[in-house]
DNA sequence: AGCTATTCATAATT
DNA sequence: TAATTATGAATAGCT
């Protein structure tokens, strides 16, 4: 696209490749999320280099995107059910979160405010759609920490089953008749959840009425004139 | 790139919007397979239109692509001995929800521009109130599943402990008889991977309690009077 | 679906 | 590696 039209086949210098690697890639992800912003779609684009570093960009949550493409391509994509943890990556749209949602607790303060007069019909909409992403990924990872959470449970529990075999074994004649023999197969449930946010309009109310603990409990409400 | 810029945020007008995903798709799609032959690089991409429609890009296989982005992304992503779990008896057990989910979100595409014209507002007011609640509803459902499952868990999980500590007591009585060499494995395989079996409880609350790198921690309560 | 006028992305070069 | 720039591509608004 420019001096000269480059033909679409391996670059075979590879501090050339590394060059246009960087440049396209750029633009790429830049599409993904116009693409994405424009149309109301879900969007997830996942690059690996050469050398095996890996970017994404997902306009929601990665996980909850592969679920729709393992559904939609029927191929009882079962393998990709395991607990979703996507942090740490190089693009993850969860390092901005705290600003984002810092920015969004201005954004309400403003609106429950005074200052609403000067706020067009089209920047309060755009206001609630920064809301709207913002709460989704406050879901989202609270999703994931429930689901990581359970992870661990459950390899725990399986570890301890493990051990607990072995024990037995060596503890052939011993067991006693108070021994909680746990049933240990009751059922373990990895279910991705159900994409709840996909467009939260006016109200959420993250339901978790458990005032237990991992603080991710959210109660937003977001209205329009 | 045209006549005149257009602002990159949600269009509004829905003829346009899926005119605009046509032509912006196409010229997406062709821009990740013209990186993944020039560069040499693994790219996958997916997109779901708001409609629900599924388009996908791969450079090889795109199950291939999902592994290895699961695998840069979790850091413990090593548990290829999960305990057995049954997701598909599971899952009917979500199937209302997914069910619920689904309708919500089709309402919430409907308010959000499509089919609006013949409603009246109270009519519309009124569908957001059934939408909200149903959401509610949802979302409360689906936390109050997970937090079951991690009290299921921690409760087995202490039963588990119960009963090896008790196998324990009795273990080294045994191996007074003869096999002290089979004690030994013994410890090893419980300290196998220096995770030690009284961490089970500590792992629900990991979640919540720091605030640190990788901005997972959401702690954060917006609430409008 | 096609057609341009424009803006954008980027290949070559510094 | 980061700019610069000339040029080919992509695409917004129309029809």
């Amino acid at each position: 696209m420019a001096r000269e039209r480059r033909a679409i086949r391996r670059i075979e210098n590879a501090a050339a490749r590394q060059v246009t690697f960087s440049k396209r890639r750029r633009g790429l992800f830049k599409k993904a999320e116009e693409l994405a912003v424009l149309c109301d779609a879900d969007v997830a684009l996942i690059v690996i280099s050469a050398t095996g570093k890996l970017s994404q960009f997902a306009s929601s949550s990665m996980n909850d995107i592969i679920d729709k493409y393992s559904t939609h391509s029927k191929n009882l994509g079962k393998s990709h059910q395991q607990p979703s943890i996507d942090l740490n990556v190089e693009q993850s749209k969860y390092s901005g979160l705290n600003e984002q949602l810092t920015e969004a607790s201005r954004g309400l303060r403003q609106m429950r405010g005074e200052e609403l007069e000067g706020l067009s019909v089209e920047e309060l909409h755009q206001m609630e759609r920064k809301l709207e992403a913002g709460l989704h990924r406050v879901l989202s990872t609270k999703d994931q920490l429930f689901m990581q959470q359970i992870s661990e449970l459950q390899q725990k529990g399986a570890q301890l089953e493990d051990e607990n075999r072995l024990l037995k074994k060596q503890v052939p004649h011993v067991i006693t008749a108070g021994a909680a023999v746990v049933a240990a197969d009751t059922e373990n449930v990895l279910t991705e959840d159900g994409q709840s946010s996909e467009s939260v309009m006016t109200a959420l109310h993250s339901g978790s009425s458990h005032d237990n603990d991992d603080g991710s409990d959210i109660s937003l409400k977001l209205s329009l004139p």
